[in-house]
DNA sequence: ATATTTGTACCGACCGGTTGGTACAGAAGC
DNA sequence: GCTTCTGTACCAACCGGTCGGTACAAATAT
C-alpha cells in the first residue's frame, strides 16, 4: 500500500475504498471495473484513493489479502473450529452454508476467489499467486478436518484427505460456476447432493 | 455478422480474425482482449474488420457459435457416438481426454467456456444465455449417455441422469479452474481420479 | 475488344470518450 | 505549525467505433 493508515479516518477511507472496490469486482471483474468506478461508488477522489494504494494492482493485492482474510475468518475457522465434531457433519454443514450463500445472491456474484482465478490466473502472476495460496489454504483446511476423521476411525485408511481435499473445492467451485452461468440455483443444490453422496465414499461401514 | 461471406478470400479472412481472437480471449478474457490486439495479431485492418463485424460484441457471438459448434463436433460426438459402448467406459475416457488437454496446454488457457461464463455471466445477459446453452448441451449429452447406462442395466435404477451430469459438468469445470491457478496438472489428475471413483457409486453391484 | 460500372475486400487516419496515473493546493486534525 | 488527509485539474495512452478512400475482379455496356 501506498501508505500506512494513521488515523481512524484514514482507515475508514481506506476501509470504504476496500469495501466498494471488493463489491465491484466480484461483481463486474477487475478488469472491467474501472477506478472512476470505485471512485465514483465511494465517494472518494482520485487524490485521496492514490494517497492509500499506490495503482489499481496495489488495490488488487489489498483486496486479495482482506478476502483470504475474510474467509479464513468467517468461513473457514467457525466451520471447521471444533475439532471434536462429527468431520463428515462439519463437511456437510459447509456445503449447505455456501449453497444457502449462493441462493441469498440468487446465483449472482459467484465466487471471488473463483471468478479471480479465472480472470487473472494466465494474466498476472502475482495475483495468480496470491490466488494459488487461498485455494491451497482452503484445501488444507479440509484436508485436516478428513484427516481427523480417518484418525479417530470414522473414514477409511484407503482414504487420501489431500486429494479429497482437492476435489471438494474444485466440484464446489464448479458448482458455484454452474449456478452462476444459468441462474439457477437447483443446478447448485444437485451438485451437493452428489457431493454428500461423494462424502459417503470415504465413510467406514 | 455485418456482411455474408460472399468469397473464398473473404471467408478466410474472417475465419483467420475468428481463430486469433478465440485464443487471444482464451487467454487474456474478452475485456482484457482490444480490438487492437486482435487486429495486430491477425494482420488485418480495423476498416475490414467491421467489414466483418459490426461491434466487438458481434465478434464475441461470433466466437461463442463457433466455439460451441467446434466443441460439439470435435470433442463431445467423437467421445459419446457410439452408442453400444461402454457408458461408463465412455466417461472415463472423456475424462482423460479433458485431463490430457490440460497437460498438453501446461495448465494455461483452462476452459475455453468456463472462463468466459465466469467473466460474462453477470455482466452480459446476452453471452450468459449463449453459454448456459452451451453447458446445456453438454450436461444433456452426458445425461443421455447415463440415462443408455441405466436402461441397459449397466448403471442403477436409482441414478438420475441429469444430477449426475450436472456434477461431472460442474466438478470438471472446478477441476480445470483449480489446475489453471495452481498451474499443476497433478491437482487435476487427482481431481479425475475421484471423479471416476464417483461414477462407482452409480454402477450395479 | 474495349470502356464503364458494380460489388467485394481492404486500409489507416481519425473521433469522442475512458483508462490508470500525477501534480498540487488547500483543508483538517494534532 | 507540521503531518495527515482530500478535492480538482490535468495528462498521455488506449478504448471501441467511424470515416473517406483504394484495389481489384467480375459483370455490363458499347
Amino acid at each position: 500500500m501506498a501508505v500506512e493508515v494513521r488515523s481512524a479516518k484514514g482507515a475508514a477511507t481506506r476501509d470504504q475504498i476496500l469495501d466498494v472496490a471488493g463489491k465491484l469486482i466480484q461483481l463486474r471483474g477487475y478488469h472491467a471495473t474501472s477506478l472512476d468506478d470505485v471512485l465514483k461508488a465511494s465517494g472518494v477522489g482520485k487524490g485521496n484513493f492514490y494517497y492509500y494504494f499506490k495503482s489499481k494492482e496495489d488495490l488488487g493485492y489489498a483486496i486479495l489479502d482482506r478476502m483470504l482474510q475474510a474467509f479464513v475468518e468467517r468461513t473457514l475457522e467457525p466451520a471447521f473450529a471444533d475439532s471434536v465434531a462429527d468431520p463428515v457433519v462439519q463437511i456437510q454443514e459447509f456445503l449447505d452454508r455456501v449453497l444457502d450463500n449462493q441462493r441469498q445472491r440468487s446465483c449472482i456474484g459467484g465466487c471471488p476467489m473463483g471468478n479471480l482465478a479465472s480472470e487473472l490466473s494466465d494474466v498476472h502472476e502475482g495475483f495468480r499467486q496470491r490466488l494459488a495460496g487461498m485455494f491451497l489454504q482452503w484445501r488444507v483446511t479440509l484436508a485436516e478436518v478428513l484427516a481427523r476423521g480417518r484418525e479417530s476411525g470414522r473414514l477409511r485408511s484407503s482414504l487420501d484427505p489431500a486429494s479429497a481435499a482437492e476435489f471438494l473445492v474444485a466440484a464446489l467451485e464448479g458448482a458455484i460456476l454452474l449456478t452462476k452461468v444459468t441462474r439457477d440455483i437447483s443446478v447448485m443444490e444437485r451438485c451437493v447432493t452428489e457431493l454428500k453422496h461423494h462424502l459417503t465414499l470415504y465413510e467406514v461401514r
